[in-house]
DNA sequence: ATAAAGTGTGAAGTTAACTACAGGGTCAAG
DNA sequence: CTTGACCCTGTAGTTAACTTCACACTTTAT
């Protein structure tokens, strides 16, 4: 499967995907005589797992350091469970700053039905 | 007031006050004879104007272009009312998503006491 | 045979909001 | 009168995740 067939299939732009490679979070994938690479089937699952990873606020730093961890899992050392309840954590703050910013607004839009002053 | 005075009453740093003015989203202070800046008083309500827009999530730019509308309100373009309601649907979007993935990841840790599958 | 479309590379540009730096004038203290 | 703490300017660097560019080779279609 050559850049474009991936790139449709994932929705992730040809360039993105060589991004990535230089970047390091998916596999280099193999290529033919001309120089083009050919992606496997396989480089579909890891740039679903990049996707899920990225929709919940990984950046694609920790997706690339989660990756062998993934595949290796040390049952002695659970990094991966402080990674996503830490991963959690931080939504939660999140979320609530924005409650917080949401309530701002609808206070200022209450008052903005006189007029609003710039102090 | 000088920059130094100004960034302690504030807690924004000299140069982000330099940056600000750079970009015009602060009234450029006058200057003395020696060329420093002199800040007024009414900078203070600037700033915290500023990081009140910032605080629910305007851009600068954004806040730029309102200090004008804010200053000089037109009753018949009621233009902040809709600025400030897209804010508070993009936020609520941005509270959904941060639901979405807060519970995909809450799926992956119970997942995870067994083991996480790369797929 | 030729032109369009696709792929490759490395490097530079993009966005937001700063932050740091180099080089130089100014001001208060001892 | 010199040292250190300020202030000024313009420019460049930072971060993340891409995107675009310039230029060149390959493949496909006419």
């Amino acid at each position: 499967m050559n850049a474009n067939k991936l790139s449709q299939l994932t929705g992730v732009a040809k360039e993105t995907l060589r991004y990535y490679e230089k970047v390091g979070v998916i596999t280099p994938p193999e290529r033919s005589a001309n120089g083009y690479r050919i992606y496997q089937d396989w480089h579909i699952r890891e740039l679903k797992f990049i996707k899920l990873g990225q929709s919940v606020g990984f950046t694609l730093n920790t997706i690339k350091e989660a990756i062998p961890k993934l595949k290796n899992p040390d049952p002695n050392c659970p990094i991966l469970e402080k990674v996503l309840s830490d991963q959690v954590n931080a939504i939660d703050e999140k979320i609530a700053e924005l409650q917080q910013a949401k309530s701002t607004l609808n206070v200022w839009l209450a008052r903005n039905s006189g007029k609003l002053h710039f102090t």
